[in-house]
DNA sequence: CATGAATGAGAGTTCATTCAT
DNA sequence: TATGAATGAACTCTCATTCAT
């Protein structure tokens, strides 16, 4: 009666699902965890609250999800950043940073930033998760480019020991600024990466003293 | 010894109300603004529910006077970095930034800046103040510092048109992880800092490029 | 019975608002606005606090509502009296007089007229909602009784100047007097009445004087 | 020290007890038992607080003790009434009854009647005091003046009967319009008055009737 | 599976009452 | 005696969670 030769009910479950953690995204971004309500998380994406229950054990396990939804494309993402260095350090490490921008700090996206900021200590899995998952392999990639940058004299030696976070924490800062004070003071996202990578490419490169 | 000179009855009203702000700050940077609970923060402090309430209309406003609270201090802390600048700016640069890995980054201090990112949008007035009293004079320093720097020939002219939230960036960023990654992966402030330094200060430097 | 021809949903639901809706009426007539609780109207009602909620949005909408739902049938009754007159006009009036006194002041009804005494001039529309409603159709109808007295040489014709509310004050003040001095001196309501209009028609009548 | 030839201290006092019960007569007659605030009385009187403590056990006491100062006055008021009739028994009716008016109906001491209507239920001690020192004996002044009418041949033998609340209600009913729905439909106090003796009067004279 | 009415613990807030000064 | 800061019980209202339908 309901079975054709495609497993429907599954399907429907998990588009279900998505567009439960889809809507609890949206809320929770917006709200914070403590302040989202799943009565608007039910609303937003159009079922009964009950039916969030079905899918989901409790509040704490809806916003883990949600967030591991936002988060898994970004893995992906990550992981292709890890291919094998060619060309240039200098290119390599401007192509990163610029689809950093393009695809985190200049969307969305940089949303979840803030709300792992501000509710990620009381979510000590999630935030190991994202370190594990996120994090560590995208400082890894950076690591590795520097690398390949000293191998190939375009950057100084020292820098070896310099830390990734280092060079992406502009990135960083230009996404929570535009979230807390685009409004106060804009800036501009390109003059604002082309700042970034200049000056930390300069910082890089062969350096002068002694 | 201050009760000799001082308008006692004032002093302890005072003395109240700081024990309260005090007790409102631990509370709301632990938990949160909504996950904050007044009980907690009364009980903290040492005195009844009700009691808050003597001093403070409302939960909102003892937010706000909480985050104010522990601000003002650091407003007096940015302004005496408007001094006329002398000497290298290299060494006012790094004399300016290692005093705010040492004040904030590696203190408390550094617990607001979270608690900001993540309440910041739902109080807007104090994202304003913040701004206004903190971030832009800090950052109207840095600018300062720099233009020195490129006056005296230090620094590459090119860097005039950098931002200075890049310069601080990594910091911002060393603080933030220190409050999300320090149990999974520590970070030496010590030699962040100095990594950060090098690496800005060789990036202001005169560049060879072009 | 009536499980069959009515939408089922809609009975349980307004079911449950008429429960509370009467629990509430107690309630507020026992205790006042102010003194009344949340707490007591849900357990009368034999409901969760927070139905309550579910249908009225507060303490005070729920106050209105109540006393509303009280008036109501009222309202009807008070409408019936507008029918064209005919017979004496003492009948139609002891007939009136003789069915409010029947239906309100020897009734539970007689309370929310002490509850909205106490608490009018704190809920402005509802009292003008009972006003528009009930007080001065009532009045009308009286006044109308009297005309139709005067024309038919029954009353005499200064009555015209009268306020009806007079004629219909001794019965206000029987109710009042039932519900505050009942235990210290009793009044026998039927001689109450009889007495009253007997008063009331003589003086109506035409007079010798002049 | 601080005794001259006069009980200064005991004025002071009795002074300060005035001023508490005059304000809290009028808060209470604003805002009902349960929504007036100690406060406001407080404020209202010019004192602290806890001073209302030092001369009244609680709110509940200082209610009673407030209605009563207030309720004092009217006491004497009516005991003069009670005097041996002489002239006109509707002279006498009539003077009494436009008294009322005068000094009750159309002043704030109307207001105390809305109170007890409203709060009376919950305060049976008062309302006691209340019937046994102002309502009996208004009533029983009446029934005298009634009596002494009869005797006189001005009223119609039947009339002893009567309630001499009826004869009194319109002017209660009148005073509680003039407090819920002056605003929405006032009324001539002279004219309504008038219009209360002329029904009231014409109805106890001699009848017609059988 | 899906619903959404119902629940009730828990939150912020008020205010009568107390008591150290 | 007078004060008013402090108290904490009690209130209204919210919302995560449950469960009969």
């Amino acid at each position: 009666m309901s079975s054709s030769n495609e497993p429907p009910q599954k399907d429907v479950k998990s588009e279900r699902v998505r567009l439960i953690l889809a809507a609890a995204v949206q809320e929770f971004v917006e709200m914070g965890f403590a302040a989202a309500r799943l009565d608007s998380i039910a609303e937003r994406a159009g079922v009964a609250k009950g039916t969030v229950y079905l899918y989901f054990d409790s509040k704490e396990v809806l916003f883990e999800e949600a967030v591991r939804s936002i988060i898994l494309p970004t893995i992906e993402r990550v992981e292709f950043m890890a291919v094998a260095p060619e060309g240039s350090a200098e290119t390599l490490l401007r192509a990163v940073m610029t689809a950093f921008y393009r695809e985190v700090i200049a969307t969305d996206r940089k949303r979840v930033i803030r709300l792992l900021i501000g509710e990620g200590p009381r979510f000590p899995e999630l935030l190991a998760f994202y370190h594990r998952e996120v994090i560590s392999r995208g400082l890894s990639a950076l690591r590795k480019i520097v690398a390949y940058g000293i191998e190939r004299g375009e950057f100084d030696k020292r820098a070896k020991t310099t830390f990734p976070q280092i060079l992406l924490a502009p990135a960083m800062v230009a996404g929570l600024w535009k979230m807390l004070f685009e409004d106060l003071e804009g800036i501009d996202l390109d003059r604002f990466c082309e700042a970034h990578l200049d000056l930390v490419l300069n910082g890089l490169k062969a350096r002068q003293g002694e």
